[in-house]
DNA sequence: ACGCGCATAAACACAG
DNA sequence: ACTGTGTTTATGCGCG
């Protein structure tokens, strides 16, 4: 046939060994996987940067939103520590004279530009005396406005909106402004005032920022910025629920009922702003309001000796009045604000995402990655095996992404082999075997057309642990290919035949006759006793991680050794062999990744996303909770990426001779 | 250079 | 004869 000398073809391309066979070789994706096929010299990708800024940019959204959000939130954001990295606070209270707009800029990012500005501007606020009046006017009347681009949000799942927090989310997010509309008022709140202000403001370029021009500049400009591990969405929609009564009761007295979102806020009355100042803080002698001998409170750089003193001034200077209740408006319309760029610019990572790495001719948004758990309800659980070649029926339409609760880069960092330039080994080899890889990222390898970084072994002995009696036949086997991989839809001939090859090859599969013909099984024996690939430190692989990792374009043969790797370190020893695999129920397994992960995807290739361990996978033990702790995930990739060392440490420290 | 693990291709056997 | 299943061999690649 042509295929053997298509075959050959490829073969002097050195394309081939990536996985991609003649009769995907004119997939769009062919052209990159050749041209940096191990031998990209270190070069990152604009894959890779792409992804890299993005998260660059999101992490420094995040992490300013959560300050932002600390910085009015004070009880609830009690346990979140003072960052070293004071940027935006810090830099909010600074007056335009203390440092230069090149300065700023260089400091920081546009949408904590865009946060200055609005603090700065809400200083102004504090000075504009009567207009204030015509101010809040105003704002409500924006509010209006953006009343059905946030629902048009909201419809498109970019806004999520907790029921517990029901109307006052609502209110808030109704309230949120665009960034060009809310940098229009500002401008013009600042027109009336003062011009000179305002000149400044545009020195900083901050007007033009448009809502979907910053994340490369952000992430150029902020990267120094690390990812806070508690850079939760969620606290910036924790404002203490009383002081936003307090506050909508207070804006709702100059709209007069027009927002009747606001007068069905179910909170109590008469609560106080100083209910921020939990008396605990007192005590422990910080405040999120204070630091480095200042008042943080925006606009205010009382100095204050002590933290009695400073309790002293916030009460005085910054009580419940009209001026506070402004100010922390002021505050939350930027956190507002925050929020929906930062959805906005997830959305365009996703989009991104989906045009790079899926076929052009499957539009479909590849939602799940960045909110697994949220796409739970939605999938087909059910035994459903979809014929060969027909693709799964996409679920990412029908799923929102509330990239304030998940984040915009929940996709594991094993998935997203191109997100940054450093991560893969320790998440591949400790953190996200295949088990947790699935789990987590199942409906990313579901929809994209991505070549899973794991051998056909361990990807087989994944599908047969997977099933309830651990055994199934080649035709299950081939289902479960096809039901859990966009890749393996095509190339049907490749694979299979590998699949057969892996089966009949290694001794770790084990064929029983059964009633119903021959099933397949798995002796965890024989699989620990194969020899995984020991490839520790090679400055050759990281740069291949580095370099090669284009989701699963690249190098799939130390993808896949990677990830049998890090399979085979995270298995333990006390496997039974393939004859009681039907009934072992993978007794205590060392990490915990298999068990764990397999009995969540028990249902039959359905995984369950939201409750994936391996989120916290980079931890040595394993935890248990329901994971609607929506930021852990993220990170997974992020402390892979700012803990080199530690990888290290662990890679040495976990030898595969251990676990026999 | 060699061995290893892996992917791929292909030939072959066998059963239904 | 055809198809699916299973086995085996060959080859190439990247790496230690």
């Amino acid at each position: 046939m042509m295929v053997e000398s298509a075959t050959e073809t490829i073969r002097t391309t050195g394309s081939n060994q990536n996985g991609v066979s003649s009769l995907s070789s004119q997939s769009d994706g062919g052209g990159r996987e050749g041209g940096s096929n191990g031998d990209a010299n270190g070069e990152i990708s604009p894959v890779d940067l792409l992804h890299l800024q993005q998260q660059q940019a999101l992490q420094a959204a995040r992490q300013f939103l959560l300050q932002q959000a600390t910085g009015l939130s004070s009880p609830s954001s009690n346990e979140v520590k003072q960052s070293p990295v004071q940027v935006p606070v810090s830099m909010a209270m600074m007056t335009p004279q203390m440092i230069t707009p090149q300065q700023m800029q260089q400091i920081l990012s546009p949408p904590q530009l865009q946060a200055l500005l609005q603090q700065q501007q809400a200083l102004m606020l504090q000075q504009l005396g009567s207009k204030q009046l015509a101010f809040q006017q105003q704002l409500i009347q924006m509010q209006q406005l953006q009343q059905q681009h946030l629902l048009t949000l909201q419809r498109q799942g970019l806004v999520n909106l907790q029921p517990s927090q029901g109307p006052v989310a609502i209110q808030s997010l109704q309230q949120a402004m665009c960034p060009t509309d809310l940098q229009q008022l500002w401008k013009d709140v600042a027109g009336v005032q003062s011009t000179e202000e305002a000149m400044k403001h545009e020195g900083l370029d901050l007007s033009t920022n448009s809502s979907n021009s910053t994340s490369f500049t952000a992430a150029k400009v902020s990267p120094q910025i690390p990812p806070h591990p508690l850079a939760n969405g969620q606290h910036a929609l924790h404002t203490p629920k009383r002081d936003r009564a307090r506050l909508f009761e207070w804006i709702s007295s100059f709209t007069k009922g027009e927002s009747s979102d606001e007068q069905t806020t179910p909170y109590p009355k008469g609560s106080h702003l100083q209910s921020a100042h939990a008396p605990h803080e007192e005590h422990t002698g910080t405040h999120p309001l204070y630091g480095h001998g200042e008042c943080k409170w925006p606009g205010c750089e009382a100095l204050c000796d002590d933290m009695g003193q400073f309790i002293k001034h916030l009460n005085n200077e910054h009580a419940l009045d009209d001026r506070s209740t402004a100010q922390c408006r002021v505050q939350m319309q930027v956190v507002q604000q925050l929020e929906i760029q930062l959805a906005k610019e997830s959305e365009r990572l996703q989009a991104m995402m989906t045009h790079l790495h899926m076929r052009p001719s499957e539009p479909k948004p590849f939602n799940q990655p960045l909110n697994l758990a949220s796409s739970v309800p939605l999938l087909k659980r059910d035994s459903d095996v979809y014929p060969e070649g027909l693709p799964h029926p996409p679920t990412s339409a029908a799923t929102p992404i509330t990239p304030l609760r998940q984040g915009p880069s929940v996709i594991s960092s094993s998935s997203l082999h191109s997100v940054g330039p450093i991560r893969r080994r320790n998440s591949e080899k400790y953190c996200t075997p295949i088990a947790s890889e699935l789990a987590q990222n199942c409906e990313f390898y579901k929809n994209a057309d991505v070549r899973p970084p794991f051998t056909y072994a361990s990807l087989i002995r994944h599908a047969i642990l997977e099933a309830p009696d651990h055994q199934l036949t080649l035709n299950e086997i081939y289902n479960w290919f096809t039901r859990m991989f966009a890749y393996f839809r095509r190339n049907t001939a490749t694979w299979k035949n590998a699949v057969r090859h892996n089966l009949s090859l290694h001794k770790c599969f084990v064929r029983v006759e059964n009633v119903k013909g021959a099933v397949w099984t798995v002796d965890e024996v024989e699989y620990q006793k194969r020899r995984p690939p020991k490839m520790t430190g090679s400055p050759t692989l990281v740069k291949n991680m580095i370099s090669g990792l284009g989701f699963g374009s690249l190098n799939a043969n130390y993808q896949a050794a990677l990830a049998e790797s890090s399979l085979s370190l995270l298995n333990s020893p006390t496997l039974v062999s393939n004859s009681s695999a039907a009934s072992l129920n993978m007794p205590h397994v060392g990490h915990d990744d298999v068990s764990s992960t397999v009995e969540q995807v028990n249902s039959n290739g359905s995984c369950s996303p939201g409750l994936s361990p391996q989120q916290y996978g980079h931890q040595i033990h394993v935890k248990e909770e329901p994971a609607e702790l929506e930021e852990d995930s993220r990170p997974v990739s992020l402390m892979a990426t700012i803990t080199p060392t530690l990888e290290r440490d662990m890679e040495e420290d976990l030898p595969t001779e251990e676990l026999e």
